[in-house]
This record gives C-alpha cells, structure tokens and sequence, in this order.
DNA sequence: GCGACAG
DNA sequence: ATCTTGTCGC
C-alpha cells in the first residue's frame, strides 16, 4: 500500500519542541540517527542539480521568507528559483537556529518541480553542540545530502586558513574526542574565510569539495549566495 | 559567576 | 538577522 493517507513515512516537517532543553534532545536524538544512516555520497556528477537555499526576515523580522535556488553542476546555470513566506514565529536562539527557518525553508524547497542530489544551506551543518545544524537538520529530515556553509562559527576552533582563494583548514570539536567539524574555506582572496560543515549524508572533506566545485566569484558559493539575493529581494 | 553565541 | 549612505580598497 502507498502512503496515501496513512503513516508510513513521517511529512518532513520541523516543529518548535516547546522549550530549548526540549530542542536539544531533539537534536541529540536526531544527530544519533544521522551516524545509521547509509547513503553513499559519490561526489557530484555531471547534471546533476544542486540547490542553494537561505532565509530572511524583512518588515523588521516580522516576516519569515525563505530562497531556494536550483542550479545545474557544473555550468552552475539557474533552473528554478521558488519563495515562500510566513509569519516568523521564533526568535532566534543560538542553537535553535533551524526552529526558527526550517519550517519556512521545507515549504520553499517543497515548491521546487526540480529533484536535486545536494542541498546548500546557509549556517552550520554539524558544527554544531548538538551535531544538528540547520543543514543537517533539514538533510535529515528530507534525507538528501546536505552542506552548511556559515559566515562566522557558533562553536568549535580552528585555525586561519591561508590568503589565497581555494586554501583551507580544519575546525574542531571542542569535545575532549577532538573530532573534525568542518573546514574555514577562504572562497574568495581578501575575504573572512567561510566555515564549511557536512550536513547530512557526507562526510567533511566531501563537502569541502563539492563546495569548491560551486565557488563562483564571490564570497559564498554561487547556490547560497543566489538564494540569499533572493530572500532579500523579492 | 562570566563570556560566547549560526542567522 | 534587520535598520541604513556613503565610502575606501583590491
């Protein structure tokens, strides 16, 4: 039988556990599962569809409007760009970032016609206290691999990457396992470098390549840096 | 107790 | 993140 109105699959959703220890064994819990799951990430193919999605908050944060952009790899040219906009419900707490714009983000990325193989986000993937980014938890939730890609860190260390475009270097866990969170990526010459964390499905150094390959001439990749244009000028 | 803290 | 104009530098 198919999942016409019965429960076999759960609808991706995101939903405020109602308090922020709530939310961390949330993600805790969902973290756990991401480490079982088993899909294989083979690097990018020719075609295949990428997408780039971000979030803003115009009217003085009163509204929640949530970018997604889908782009061919490797030309990197636009198939399809989709908004969706809702009342914000959340304040931002660090932490509980995806709280706040993951139910917005589902709704855009749910307009799309095109399917995509790997998702972009803006904000961390696992680099996170709870392992369980933005990135990550909407990787999770859809099961598609996913990347974050923030501008500045919300935990963790790592040392400067050198000056020139494409250079890199690893950031830690602050936990006494010392485990890798990702890598700063100087995207571009004469930039703060860009914090780049697997999300859901990959592994580190996966992401830190196929970032790389969707660097255009700016300082995020072209899928984030897209999406985020479009969330603030629409 | 104090400082840090994605977007 | 948002509110805002111009301005300095590679």
């Amino acid at each position: 039988m198919q999942d016409h109105q019965h429960n076999s699959i759960a609808a991706p959703s995101i939903d405020w556990p109602g308090s922020v220890a709530a939310a961390r064994q949330q993600q805790r819990q969902l973290a756990q599962r991401c480490l079982q799951q088993t899909t294989e990430w083979s690097g990018l193919c020719h075609g295949d569809v990428v997408v780039g999605a971000d979030v803003a908050f115009p009217q003085n944060g009163q509204l929640t409007r949530a970018a997604v952009v889908a782009m061919r790899w490797p030309c990197l040219t636009v198939l399809e760009l989709q908004v969706h906009e809702q009342a914000t419900s959340l304040p931002y707490i660090p932490g509980c970032l995806s709280y706040r714009e993951g139910p917005a983000l589902l709704a855009a990325l749910a307009k799309l016609n095109h399917d995509y193989r790997l998702l972009m986000c803006d904000g961390q993937g696992q680099s996170h206290p709870q392992r369980l980014g933005i990135a990550a938890h909407i990787g999770a939730v859809l099961q598609k691999p996913s990347i974050g890609i923030a501008k500045s860190r919300l935990c963790g260390n790592g040392s400067e990457p050198a000056a020139a475009r494409g250079s890199s270097s690893e950031h830690w866990h602050d936990d006494k396992q010392q485990q890798l969170a990702g890598y700063w990526l100087r995207s571009r010459e004469g930039v703060k470098a860009v914090l780049v964390s697997a999300g859901y499905g990959l592994d580190q150094q996966q992401a830190l390549t196929a970032v790389k390959q969707c660097l255009g001439r700016y300082k995020l990749p072209l899928p984030t840096h897209l999406a985020d244009k479009l969330s603030k000028s629409y």
